[in-house]
RNA sequence: CGCGGAGUGGAGCAGUGGUAGCUCGUCGGGCUCAUAACCCGAAAGUCGUAGGUUCGAGUCCUACCUCCGCAACCA
């Protein structure tokens, strides 16, 4: 690290088609918010980049739903975004924007470098074009049926109903979701950045020159290496974002992962018009992007495989993955608002930034997906910083206004336990410094807090409330060395909790702190007066944790029943075809899973004819196959036999599709023969 | 056989071939300056299962079991 002046840090840019939740914050935006707060406290020249991703698919999909613009919806998070990183003191540099004049121009300057430097290849291929609405169609505003699972409303690109990915070209009888015009084929060209070009230099560079790179991040790039590299589109058909500059490209803008990354340029750019190229092209900076595991393969493939293509760009030094975090046991989504939002946390939980900061870092998602849990929450509150941080700080200044009004007490002779205790909390700079440097926060956090467990033994110890009423000199000694453990802990804590730190240094009257003080035991000078003493944490009730519980759950109950609406009727079909369809009622004899298949189960039904063996999709909605023997169920009793994993079902059972996906089985109202008619 | 993770005391998590660890919780004791907080001690693990490599395996290899994520916007 010596070799290097500076450090540049970039953060992935939230994407903003919605706020900010936790699990942005503990796999991003918190751990790269502490190590710069570490370097500047080092003395370190350092820039901090930010800035919301504002172009793509989703959000004109989003727009479009709302009935607004797209940069309405971007004006819209983006503001949300960027105040409640602030409130959280996340200390960027600068917080800016994709859809900025600036970053239209540099990502713009950016492509043309590499189209005149010959860098993309040129691919012409035939997609989807609305004739009504007159643009190309992405695969997201393409519906059709399903050629697996004859689902009318499957996607371009997926099935919701049966999960197999798709291309537009395979959907049956495919229609716009904008002008619901039956799209037809266009040829379109695009440019393509040729990835298996950069392959070899990516494998010296990555797999040779890289292997301090934390193993989730190494593990993946060498996994997608050895897959071999494939050219990747950069341009889409779409009227959403950046332009491609050049002639015959009308209609056709960047395809938003080649844009976004360029915004660390940007922004960077926007921040010091005159001197931002040497947080990018000198030798002497070192690169840190600060990334979610999703992210990975184009931090560390894709976007230095344009810096090289561009050529005088530097390449990142490392690059700090996290993996997810879960809450309260299931995955963190958007859509089905299952999170929690910086924005809210901030309104319903004033003043607790540095609680929350404290959480997420203590159970950081450094090597594995890990769980917030609101009671685990509340317990590292209550038992860690009420209890030995908050604790400790407490008694050791209300012991000093008790004995001595407010003033630091002269140190005299230490004693050897004295000594012991010193030389304990001096390790802990190192320690932290060990962990920081690897970017092993959780680690860095534990050893902080150390810091407070040793001074509260200290006291618990050398008892100074007795000790008073007989050694006043000894007494003035150990509450001086208490007092400078507390000083050390403002020090210490900065970077994690930076608004309890500044309160902390507001108590001890201490002025400008420098990392290089940590484990010095002469911060605070004798006489010096400790200001007003209040709690730095307050214990959190049951009662407000059951609240975020409670809303959390709400959240998710009125999701689901509000974005649910009865799927579009299908177009009328004469008697005569309906007559073809045979529905019968049989009562299933045996059921089971399928082996190897998620959502497959095996009937054996009694269809009053000898039998029949149905392979049906609801595995996921009835976890105990066992029980449904004996019930009734309603099957299509003339469907052309199908294999499905290797069992020939004949027929299909009928079930409902509830708000939820939850597929529930149609009987009959009350028993009847097997193999009567249904109609 | 789609791809990738993960299985470690009651809970949540570390663990880098060399004596199984941390935080919380539980139990016992101490203290009473402190937000019923703090300090000391104890119990609690055959490290998913079965093999293998090794002087030595939680760690490396093989097979299997279980859970999760991804392949859909989303860190």
């Amino acid at each position: 690290m010596d070799k290097f002046k500076r450090t540049l840090v970039t953060t992935a840019l939230p994407y903003a088609n919605g706020p900010v939740h936790i699990g942005h914050l503990a796999g991003v935006y918190v751990p790269a918010d502490i190590y710069v707060r570490y370097l500047r406290l080092k003395g370190e020249e350092v820039l901090f980049i930010g800035g919301s991703d504002e172009h793509g698919v989703p959000i004109t999909i989003k727009a479009r739903k709302e009935g607004v613009t797209p940069q309405d919806i971007v004006d819209r998070y983006h503001g949300i975004i960027k105040k409640s990183f602030e409130e959280l003191g996340i200390s960027f540099d600068i917080y800016s924007r994709t859809s900025s004049k600036i970053h239209h121009e540099t990502s713009s300057d950016f492509f043309r470098r590499l189209y005149e430097k010959g860098e993309f290849i040129e691919k012409t291929s035939e997609q989807y074009y609305d004739p009504e609405a007159n643009q190309f169609l992405a695969d997201r505003y393409i519906m059709g049926t399903c050629p697996h699972c004859k689902n009318p409303n499957a996607y371009g690109d997926q099935c919701e109903a049966c999960g197999t990915s798709l291309s537009p070209l395979e959907l049956i009888d495919p229609h716009s979701t904008i002008s619901g015009a039956k799209p037809i084929l266009k040829e379109t060209k695009h440019w393509y950045l040729p990835l298996d070009k950069h392959e070899e230099w990516l494998r010296k560079w990555i797999l040779e020159e890289h292997k301090e790179w934390k193993t989730n991040v190494y593990g993946q790039c060498k996994s997608w290496l050895d897959m071999g590299l494939q050219p990747r589109a950069v341009s889409r058909d779409l009227d959403w974002g950046v332009p491609v500059p050049v002639e015959g490209a009308e209609g056709k803008v960047l395809y938003v992962w080649f844009d976004a990354p360029i915004g660390y340029i940007s922004n960077t750019k926007e921040l010091l018009p005159n001197d931002w190229e040497k947080w990018w092209k000198d030798k002497d900076t070192r690169m840190l992007h600060f990334i979610g595991k999703d992210n990975i393969v184009f931090h560390c493939i894709v976007f230095p495989a344009m810096l090289k293509a561009e050529g005088s760009y530097n390449l990142p030094d490392n690059v700090p993955a996290n993996e997810f975090l879960n809450l309260e046991g299931d995955k963190i989504s958007t859509s089905r608002n299952w999170a929690v939002w910086l924005h809210e946390y901030l309104q319903e939980m004033p003043g607790k930034q540095d609680v929350l900061r404290y959480v997420l870092t203590a159970n950081a998602p450094e090597t594995k997906d890990n769980d917030f849990t609101w009671k685990d929450f509340q317990t590292r509150n209550n038992s860690e910083l009420v209890a030995i941080f908050g604790n400790f700080v407490n008694r050791a200044l209300v012991l000093t206004q008790k004995f001595y009004g407010g003033a630091v007490p002269a140190i005299g002779e230490l004693a050897e336990i004295d000594r012991q205790t010193i030389a304990e909390f001096q390790k802990v700079k190192a320690n932290m410094e060990h962990n920081l440097d690897i970017f092993r926060f959780r680690d860095a956090l534990k050893e902080a807090m150390e810091l407070a467990r040793i001074g509260n033994k200290y006291l618990a110890d050398m008892e100074p409330w007795k000790l008073i009423k007989t050694d006043e000199v000894r007494t003035a000694t150990i509450m001086h060395v208490a007092l400078q453990i507390a000083a050390n802990l403002a020090i210490a804590f900065e970077p994690f909790t930076p608004f309890t730190a500044k309160k902390l240094r507001n108590m001890l009257s201490m002025s400008e702190i420098k990392w290089s003080d940590l484990g010095r035991i002469d911060l605070l000078k004798e006489g010096s007066h400790i200001g007003q003493v209040e709690l730095l944490f307050e214990k959190i009730e049951d009662d407000v944790v059951a609240f975020q519980i409670n809303k959390l759950e709400e959240a998710k109950k009125k999701n689901e029943l509000s974005n649910y609406k009865p799927a579009e009727v299908k177009a009328n079909v004469p008697f005569e075809e309906w007559e073809k369809t045979d529905i019968r009622v049989g009562t299933v004899l045996e059921c089971c899973k399928v082996p190897k298949a998620d959502k497959l189960l095996q009937f054996r039904i009694d269809d009053g004819m000898g039998g029949r063996t149905i392979v049906s999709g609801i595995a996921q909605s009835y976890p105990e196959p066992e029980k449904l023997v004996g019930r009734q169920v309603l099957f299509i009793a003339n469907f052309e036999p199908r294999k499905l994993r290797g069992i020939v079902s004949e027929g299909m059972i009928l079930s409902a599709v509830d708000a939820d996906g939850k597929l529930v089985l149609c009987e009959p109202s009350r028993e009847v023969k097997p193999g009567c008619t249904v109609g």
